[in-house]
DNA sequence: CAAAATTGTCAAATATCGGTAACAATTCCT
DNA sequence: AGGAATTGTTACCGATATTTGACAATTTTG
């Protein structure tokens, strides 16, 4: 397991000695010095962890992260952010942005590296890539897409990542609490009835291929998707 | 199912409010008035969550947190801390002495149940039960499904706990009360002759399949499941 | 910047469930 | 057999749960 960590820092003295650290450590590494040349490297890079500065020129560190959180692809990657003394109360803001950890400046290399692993194995027990496939629906994680009997379905963001979580976890019941932890995630502040109309989306954009009949609701418990009807 | 919060707040105003808010969102809840007290209670009570007041007389709110953590009974219990304004900056710590969220004073009703909400659902991890199988009737907790030789039945949720609940427990009789306690709720009021409507839906749902039969009245003692005629 | 898409929330409309009572059927006992 | 107790069955109605369409706020796209 080759990991990757993408290390955005416009101080140079502090990106090499950070950088450094990490070489020793067994763990290859990018700089980018600012959000933007970040953004392009993530172009082509899945890195297993963004280590990323607090301020920033141009797009601030927050700033940067809120946005990775929107943005499909990185949604799991984990996020760690270097923040300088004095900025602590700004921390909040960084964990509603779905900041995972936080490491204050100055901060020892030992310190680090060991919140570094703590974060990383927390993201490493979920490896997927393959195509999903229940009873002739196929969705291909990797393109994005989703195929009823060769015919292309379109999805929102949300429907796509509830279909995904069903067809990885068909034929079990999930209540709504489970459903939004899971594919909303666990922090977040989403009113139960919330997933109904996701639900409802999710089979309307299904039902014109006949595949609606596979979001099953189950009265008093939640919901489940399966071939079986 | 059974929720319960323990609310350690000094101000006996917000106690009041929040414990009312509780009461009706459906979580039973205990109130404490300092960490001592909070402590004496936690020795014969397993809440599924924690509702912390910041400043409290004596010990800390994130002392007790950080206390809580240590304690290998309560390390997986959440908590959420009830924060005053200009507090805020302090929060980092609650992170760092893992608390699980934060609501800032003053809060609504609303946030803060829906933030309850989401971290108890949080806790909820999936546990694998085994289907049970009972001569040729399956029932799968996880699907919630029923079949009897491959052909699905359709059962309510209350006919569904109970036919669970007698293929735990089959070849043995219970009384009507002991059935309204065991699939009902210990503490619920309902007539002992519902228990009989609700048998008679689970043959007429069986029926069609032919396992009505396992279904099986003792006259003067109650019901009993068995395959045995 | 304007148009289109997405998302969460609400409220009205439906569908389903659950408990009770009333009456029929049966079982038990003498 | 006859009567009492027990159980089976049905229908009803309020309570709950779910579906659905509409809307506003926000984000993304062109």
């Amino acid at each position: 397991m080759n990991e990757h960590v993408l290390l955005v820092e416009d101080d140079l003295a502090i990106a090499e000695m950070v950088g450094d650290a990490l070489s020793r450590n067994g763990f290859g590494y990018t700089h980018a010095a600012d959000a933007a040349q970040a953004q392009r490297c993530l172009a082509h890079l899945e890195p297993s962890l963004i280590l990323l500065d607090w301020m920033l020129p141009g797009i601030s560190g927050i700033e940067f992260a809120r946005r990775l959180r929107r943005d499909e692809r990185m949604r799991k990657v984990p996020i760690i952010m270097l923040t300088a003394r004095g900025e602590e109360a700004d921390v909040v803001a960084g964990f509603e942005a779905g900041v995972d950890d936080y490491v204050g400046k100055p901060f020892s290399v030992r310190e680090l590296m060991s919140r570094i692993r703590a974060v990383t194995r927390r993201a490493q027990t979920e490896g997927d890539a393959d195509a999903l496939e229940v009873g002739g629906l196929r969705l291909d994680p990797i393109s994005h897409r989703v195929c009823a009997n060769d015919e292309g379905v379109k999805l929102g963001p949300t429907e796509f990542r509830l279909l995904k979580f069903f067809m990885e976890n068909h034929d079990r019941v999930f209540s709504r609490g489970q459903l939004l932890s899971n594919v909303w995630g666990s922090n977040v502040y989403v009113e139960e009835r919330t997933v109904d109309v996701h639900i409802r989306r999710l089979r309307k954009a299904l039902g014109t291929s006949g595949f609606d009949s596979f979001v099953q609701t189950v009265h008093g418990s939640g919901y489940r998707f399966s071939k079986q009807t």
